[in-house]
DNA sequence: CTGAAAGCGCTTACAG
DNA sequence: CTGAAAGCGCTTACAG
């Protein structure tokens, strides 16, 4: 059974003009021939070929997604948010896994996809903002996370380092001295680990305390394991952290684990933060006291930054949009 | 810049014939004409239009995977590996979520993608498979998750029933006799929640322990708050377990932090025993015991039924693949 | 308010 | 080994 907008017009008894009209939802179709469309386009089951339609039009309807990974708890979530976001301007989202390996960020940003999208929303971690901003593909890209070199590029990101300072001063107020950091990162994964490194060290400098680098342990990754094995570390090292500030919060879960294992009590012996609020930390025991960046917000904004884009066909100046946090205190600190 | 087939085909001096021949690899191009060809290609930075493409091929080299929510982790990382075996394909994948409504459910099944897809992966969750077997749209569609009712579709799944039944004998083999389940839910909701629930009954049977209904708890969604719900009712109801099954890893996560509300300790007041293996409950506080679906046996099984349908022009019998499982004893039971 | 026709960029028989 | 040309299904000026 073919059904084509040809096939449409001729059961219907007319042009295939008049049903395109129709399908696209045209005003100025008589009632009448409006009728005797749709009733053709029901019976015949009419769905639009999407690639003739953009090989046309030049748009897809379809925008990409990429993040690191899927399956890290953060991203999930985030991409949850983008899905729903995009649905409002009736958008398909396709996702990308980078592994964060800078050759599968260049590709991303390069544009494989060929005309497949419309637009990009990345989450880079390998690549500088030099790099992302001289990406051979013309369509419309937003950031997403913080950087300090983003070139002329559009963005959306959450302060950072404010929000680490505030977390990292909860735990001052609450009566912690050694505070250690797990997460920090050499520089060109992101900026996410150097910020949020900052506002530690800021914290710690504004109540008077002493940073000490040796309870600073660095993760190349933000799983569970890798903030297991740093705690881990730390505590084997002879440092004696009484609170851990750790850069997410799949590090901060691993690092409770650790913690556990060496027979120390959370809080009690020794308070942990984290950062993202990942559903885990809300039933984790004990709950996890971290930043609660507004995802729906982040998601939002970089959909209505690409729609912008989309619209003016890509002129103006960069966009440059801080999403809202709040720090939610649980009983892990 | 333009840069078509035709753009290249000028600049090399040859036919667009022979640009595409270059493009998609065929064989006999002169190599003095193939350089020349791939030289222009450089200059122009071309990229295929994948619209026109597909218009032509009728195929688009994009396959959905919908499932209920990606935020449920036990899906987020089902889906990270549907999208490493889809690339094996050089498929891309883009992810669908239902929310498990009866009405998006409907709309992925019809195939609103337009001719956007090549083929479908669907975890469904409210739809029934002769529902699901009256779909308007032709593409082929890979069922995954446990059903009852499967029709003449090809899917993948689990034996529920078996490793429901295995992980349930291992708590009665550790001395456990008043052993609650939750997670049930009403048969609509896809049969995974009624095939653990079969399971659970079968090993009490064969160990000689009465069936009580009262020790079974329903949680219409199985996220962590619903299992922390549904393990509070559980315990103020006046049934004393000493080991609770429950049909995923989420709700378990959620049912220790209930235990742990009420002053209880896992696994020596009860034990706790969950299903799906979410990263999370290798690292939670205790380590949670549960079943190991092959997740990624699943999503490569799932993408070679997809190709295996692309090849054949969707023709032959439904295949019903079985991944494989074990169970892995950690420190809740 | 409706129709006939061009053209989006590609692939693919068909010739040569 | 290479070229000229048709056609995939749609949208959109252009006529009427």
């Amino acid at each position: 059974m073919r059904n084509r907008l040809k096939d449409v017009a001729e059961r219907a008894g007319v042009s295939v003009k008049t049903v395109s009209n129709v399908v696209n939802g045209y005003a100025h179709v008589r009632p009448e021939t409006r009728a005797r469309v749709e009733e053709a386009l029901a019976e015949l089951n009419y769905r639009p070929n999407l690639s003739a339609r953009s090989l046309r039009s030049g748009r897809t309807g379809v925008i990409a997604l990429a993040v690191p990974e899927l399956d890290i708890p953060y991203f999930a979530e985030l991409a949850r948010h983008v899905v729903d976001a995009a649905a409002t301007h009736d958008w398909t989202v396709l996702i990308d896994q980078t592994g964060g390996v800078p050759e599968r960020e260049r590709v991303v940003a390069d544009g494989v996809r060929g005309q497949l999208i419309d637009g990009l929303i990345f989450s880079p971690l390998a690549l500088t903002g030099a790099e992302l901003a001289r990406r051979a593909d013309p369509r419309p890209m937003v950031l997403l996370g913080e950087r300090d070199d983003h070139g002329p590029l559009d963005h959306v990101a959450v302060d950072n380092v404010a929000a680490a300072r505030e977390i990292t001063t909860h735990l001052i107020a609450s009566g912690r001295r050694r505070i250690a950091a797990i997460g920090a990162q050499r520089a060109t994964s992101g900026a996410s680990a150097s910020m949020r490194l900052t506002g530690y060290k800021q914290a710690l400098a504004a109540e008077g305390i002493r940073f000490d680098p040796r309870r600073v342990a660095s993760a190349a990754n933000w799983h569970r394991a890798d903030g297991a094995t740093a705690m881990a570390r730390l505590l084997e090292s002879g440092v004696r952290p009484d609170a851990v500030f750790c850069f997410n919060d799949t590090l901060a879960l691993g690092a409770m684990r650790a913690l556990h294992e060496h027979g120390l009590r959370v809080p009690d012996d020794v308070a942990v933060a984290g950062f993202d609020d990942i559903e885990d930390g809300r039933f984790s025991v004990p709950t996890l006291t971290t930043v609660v960046p507004d995802k729906a917000e982040i998601a939002r904004l970089a959909v209505e930054l690409l729609a912008k884009r989309l619209a003016t066909g890509s002129d103006g100046a960069p966009a440059e949009l801080t999403a809202g946090y709040r720090v939610d205190l649980r009983e892990s600190a």
